[in-house]
DNA sequence: TATTGTTATACTCTATAACTATA
DNA sequence: TATAGTTATAGAGTATAACAATA
């Protein structure tokens, strides 16, 4: 007595599929001169300026104590912003510079490059409903 | 001089889904007294005997002496089957168990319980063309 | 005393290298 | 000598805990 048939477990099919695009990405990211943490950083910063360093590692799933190399990193390369909050001197200020927007805007052109052409497997409307579906499932998250 | 609008990169999309994915089957393994290596290991010996321990930890990308332990694991629970061949005593003929084959598809049948009230944020239509498109993705691995 | 950021320590996971047994 | 499996060691990445500055 075998059970009917069952299709993968989403987490088994999801694992070699973000092992793959994060390989595709590292190379990428090594000639913008950036690591994966720092891209994470710059996405994040480009969508909205942070007021502490504790709300960024937040949006970006990381450990306050995780990202500080990270953002002495950016700080040293011209792409971030960190200066004290005068009404706050506890607190740094955290924002995105022009050339900070620049790289990570030709990052990421980069990078949108290599995953079309790996996204033209899928036909047009199964490729359309999956990118819809990724973003849906995504921004429902907790 | 700003570029123009960009979607999230997939991997960006991918790492909080495949997380959250993970998080939810892990209580789920648990209750079945399952690792999720274990887990890993049953499927993929579901699917297909294996003649050595060195293709099945290919087979779930794996390191060979990472998934001793597991192994012995699952032998002790009489999971898998784990003898010597008798035509070359340095290999190690694997299979799944009746009793193996039992709570493998137990827990994943209640894994894709969970995961279908997850999927339901999704349109019928969406959520078909997502699942589709991972089957395609996954499969098209090298 | 509580909070932000930082540094130092410990822990988990993984891979590398050394070892045993078979061939 | 080469290979499958095992064990022991070392390394990377991460989180935890202690610390300094500010409120």
């Amino acid at each position: 007595m075998t059970s009917p048939p069952q299709r993968p477990d989403l987490a088994a099919m999801l694992a070699p599929l973000l092992r793959e695009t994060a390989a595709a990405e590292l190379p990428v990211l090594e000639e913008h001169g950036l690591t994966m943490w720092g891209y994470s950083v710059l996405v994040a910063l480009d969508r909205s300026s942070m007021r502490t360093q504790a709300a960024l590692a937040e949006a970006i799933r990381a450990d306050k104590t995780r990202i500080i190399p990270t953002l002495d990193e950016l700080q040293a390369q011209g792409y971030i912003e960190r200066r004290p909050d005068p009404d706050d001197r506890r607190v740094r200020l955290l924002a995105i510079t022009e050339s900070g927007r620049a790289v990570k805007d030709a990052a990421q052109t980069a990078i949108q490059r290599g995953e079309d052409r790996w996204l033209s497997k899928l036909s047009p409307t199964d490729r359309d409903a999956f990118l819809r579906a990724l973003q849906q499932l995504t921004d429902a998250q907790p």
